[in-house]
DNA sequence: CCCCCCCC
């Protein structure tokens, strides 16, 4: 009797195993190969992941192919809890150097080439997301983004590429590629294939991104509710708000084990190709995003307008544009405070008050309120003066640490009182990145939106991990942290009538443990995303070294060769309507 | 990883 997959244990040593080998990657970080991967699958609907670390990857590369069988002999197994996986089996096959695998004659009865878990569209955020389990979909290649490069958290370009599947009943949803596997994306093979191009993505990550809704009419519906509805809770308004509008639009996001196949032999893709050879259909381009770059350089330079011409501009006839000014901070504004309490799960503020905080979107949060930030800067570039917002990630990045770690951490609890890290970015030249708000206030002029801040003296991104001088520790730094303090400060003759710190209060010392009111033992609680940047002194010494084997480096290197629109255009010219299917299966990684 | 997140 052959051993069922589904009866694999964890930590256990198995002599035989007669399995398909139906998904084969290699998965790669910063562009090296780690670990090669398969899925090994039974007749009886067992699915196990085998895994070979870096020194075996060849061996295993050219053994295992995908599709074949094989007895597997003598292995071991162990615990699955990487935070991605492919199978929800609870444990993993070691492949190691004395595993023995050989190629067998097709098992029976027979099991299927692919191993896919298809999601319905409209089922995929309650079913996926945030589940380590990682999602499979299936759907017509409607459009597809050229490859472009987009700086992420405030700090590095990454490739980036994206497509808009269509199912048949024409409900899109968005794939994004990142990194190498965006950058290695075989345009070439569709363009070779005839129309419709079926491809099934497999092994996606799966995140929400905020739906696009209307403050104005939110607002305004919420007053309305309020009035007829009063002294009830808002969670009726939350139902009401979810009927008419959709919550949020799932967002699939390759991970090391994403693999793509164009029209895959499978039964649903039958489905698909007959649905869509009733109408013609051509693959669209999408757009390039607003918010792509072609380099750090460029994007310094793009745009660049004095404030006296940024004070000038109408906001509303350029609420898309993206431009640059260089000047300094004199001040700090912050009536409100410079952090606020939001909400862990989408960074609105709270209202209600320490005892019952409550979310708009969300009603009473289950965990801690998330500090975050929010304060104006009042910049001058020595001509003249004007306030730009600072909030959210980008304030993050720039003062080098979470609002978290200041209030949580550090204890700079009162929102009137600013750290000194924060306090030492003053008085120096930047590159700041700009748009206005799209709001059209009654009372003020649109809001300038600080989207990005770049080191003038180094023309280089300001590193969110840069050591406040106030905490000072520099032998851990990377080479690729372009820390302001350790900079020739470019001091622009100051035209307003002060450009030091006194309008604000800064807290006396960091470690200075004010009274409290938020217990910081219940830190465990708080969502891993406003934790991610937490602590830079922890942080700055865990990165410096992957920084050094060629993370930023890479991300440097991949600036001069940028796909075009013209290219791309090009590329897709021949994709028109045929009607042959094509069964030839293609895949990368 | 990109969207938004604040304010009225």
């Amino acid at each position: 009797m052959a051993l069922p997959i589904k009866e694999i244990k964890k930590y256990n040593f198995y002599p035989s195993l007669r399995a398909r080998a139906c998904r084969v990657w290699i998965a790669k970080f910063n562009g090296q190969p780690r670990s090669f991967n398969c899925v090994f699958v039974d007749n009886q609907g067992g699915a196990i992941q085998g895994l070979a670390k870096a020194r075996d990857l060849q061996t295993f590369a050219s053994i295992i192919i995908e599709g074949n069988h094989y007895e597997i002999e003598r292995f071991y197994t162990y615990e699955n809890i990487a935070a991605n996986t492919v199978t929800a089996h609870d444990a993993v096959i070691d492949l190691k150097s004395d595993t023995k695998i050989t190629a067998i004659e097709p098992i029976q009865p027979y099991v299927p080439r692919y191993y896919f878990n298809f999601i319905d569209y409209a089922h995929i955020i309650t079913k996926s997301k945030g589940s380590r389990i990682l999602t499979d979909v299936l759907g017509r290649l409607k459009a597809l983004q050229p490859l472009e490069q987009v700086m992420v958290r405030g700090q590095m370009l990454e490739n980036k590429r994206e497509f808009m599947l269509e199912n048949t009943h024409g409900e899109e949803l968005r794939i994004t590629l990142w990194g190498d596997s965006a950058r290695d994306f075989d345009e070439f093979a569709l363009r070779n294939l005839p129309s419709p191009v079926i491809i099934a993505f497999a092994g996606f990550h799966v995140t929400e991104f905020k739906g696009n809704l209307n403050f104005h009419l939110i607002f305004f519906l919420k007053k309305i509710f309020q009035i007829f509805i009063a002294n009830r809770t808002n969670s009726s308004f939350i139902l009401l708000k979810k009927k008419f509008y959709s919550q949020g639009k799932p967002n699939l996001k390759g991970t090391a084990a994403s693999l793509w196949y164009f029209n895959p032999d499978i039964p649903e893709c039958s489905t698909y190709t007959q649905f869509f050879a009733q109408v013609p259909i051509e693959i669209q381009q999408i757009p390039s995003s607003p918010n792509a770059v072609l380099s750090i350089e460029k994007q310094i330079k793009e745009n660049r307008r004095t404030i006296r011409e940024i004070l000038c501009m109408n906001p509303y006839e350029h609420k898309h544009l993206r431009f640059t000014c260089q000047a300094l901070i004199v001040e700090f504004d912050f009536p409100n405070g410079w952090w606020y309490p939001s909400c862990p799960k989408c960074n609105k503020k709270l209202s209600g008050g320490e005892n019952n905080y409550t979310c708009m979107d969300h009603n009473a949060i289950t965990s801690l309120p998330v500090p975050w930030f929010r304060l104006e800067c009042i910049v001058t570039d020595g001509e003249d003066v004007a306030n730009f917002l600072l909030f959210g990630k980008i304030a993050e990045s720039f003062f080098g640490s979470s609002a978290h770690h200041y209030v949580y951490d550090k204890k700079f609890i009162d929102p009137l009182v600013i750290p000194p890290a924060m306090a030492a970015k003053l008085n120096k030249s930047m590159i700041f990145q700009l748009r206005f708000r799209d709001f059209r206030s009654t009372t003020n002029r649109c809001e300038i939106i600080i989207t990005n801040i770049f080191d003038d003296t180094t023309n280089k991104n300001i590193h969110p991990l840069e050591t406040p001088p106030t905490e000072a520790k520099s032998s851990t730094r990377s080479e690729t942290s372009t820390p302001l303090s350790s900079k020739k400060q470019v001091l622009i003759g100051p035209c307003t009538s002060q450009n030091t710190v006194t309008q604000f209060r800064i807290a006396p010392n960091s470690l200075e443990t004010p009274s409290q009111n938020i217990s910081p033992n219940k830190e465990t609680s708080l969502n891993y995303k406003a934790r991610r940047t937490l602590d830079f002194e922890a942080i700055a010494q865990q990165i410096s070294h992957e920084d050094e084997c060629g993370n930023a480096i890479e991300a440097q290197g991949n600036l001069g060769n940028i796909d075009t629109s013209d290219t791309f255009n090009h590329l897709l010219l021949p994709l028109k309507k045929q009607r042959k299917t094509s069964s030839s299966s293609s895949k990368e990684n």
